[in-house]
DNA sequence: ATGACCGTCTAAGACGGA
């Protein structure tokens, strides 16, 4: 079975090109963020024309998190309990979505930027990964052989790796301290990030900035994971980063990451001739 | 070449992104 994560920016920008990737990429769940609209402008028929199902998320024009998939989807959760809100009146916002695919229960999660280390917007990011963590060890406590994976874009760069240059994130937000401190500590609950070994760095990475010839300069960073629970992370059999999808006239800002499970709908050792992913 | 921000809301700039 194989999982993706992607920040798409956009899913009515972008429609076409990911679900043709979708379908180039032999995707069977995909946990995309950012659609940047509320559910009735989601464009489902792209994806039900695909054979996938669809749940989405969202508000407004911000944020927006979907679970696509073509071997089941069931027992949607929108947020998870606990999810901190924000604004005035303080709200939940379109940030988290979970369903069971295939059996394995798939969270599209867009953590909040942080925008500014003096902004509230900051001490808003510790605490939803904060009660990320928390929802996470309390699921794991309740049934420790669960099949969880936490994927998204996590806005944060765990490692100076992670980054093209440390020096150029001189006080920003997504490298300092309690933000991988906060990151750990989710990773520290049972969550092991199981793409980095398939890609490892340095120069590898999720995000490029549209501005600045980032992407052909490659200055990005690597912040969008794909966290799973032991029992899980045990079926990973490989992973990428598809660069490939950063390219081009109308990409995202992010490219997609992947994740091939033993077992499951779509075991390749169930179906012959298919290739696994063979990393970076 | 992978190429010098992009998307949304709304109608010119603001906001968010990281």
């Amino acid at each position: 079975m194989r999982i993706a994560t992607w920040n798409v920016n956009s899913v009515r920008a972008r429609g076409e090109r990911i679900a043709a990737w979708l379908q180039r990429s032999d995707v069977d769940v995909a946990a995309v963020q950012e659609t940047k609209c509320r559910d009735e402008q989601f464009p489902t028929e792209l994806f039900t024309d695909l054979g996938y199902e669809v749940a989405h998320h969202g508000l407004s024009q911000w944020n927006g998190v979907a679970v696509l998939s073509r071997v089941g989807l069931e027992d949607v959760q929108v947020g998870f309990p606990g999810q901190p809100g924000w604004g005035d009146p303080e709200a939940p916002e379109a940030r988290a979505l979970g369903a069971v695919c295939g059996g394995v229960r798939v969270w599209s999660l867009y953590v909040p930027n942080g925008r500014e280390v003096d902004d509230p917007h900051y001490t808003y990011k510790l605490r939803w990964l904060e009660a990320l963590r928390a929802y996470g060890a309390e699921r794991l406590a309740e049934d420790p052989q669960a099949g969880i994976a936490l994927c998204g874009d996590f806005n944060v760069a765990p490692q100076d790796d992670d980054v093209w240059d440390m020096a150029e994130f001189e006080g920003s937000t997504h490298v300092t301290k309690p933000e991988r401190d906060a990151f750990t500590s989710v990773v520290e609950a049972g969550f092991t990030e199981v793409v980095r070994p398939y890609a490892p760095g340095p120069g590898v990475y999720t995000y490029w900035d549209y501005k600045q010839l980032s992407f052909p300069k490659r200055k990005g960073m690597r912040i969008d994971f794909v966290l799973a629970s032991p029992a899980l992370a045990a079926r990973v059999s490989g992973a990428l980063i598809d660069r490939e999808e950063r390219k081009g006239k109308g990409a995202s800002d992010h490219a997609p990451v992947m994740v091939d499970l033993d077992g499951g709908p779509g075991d390749e050792s169930s179906a012959p001739g298919t290739a696994g992913l063979a990393g970076a």
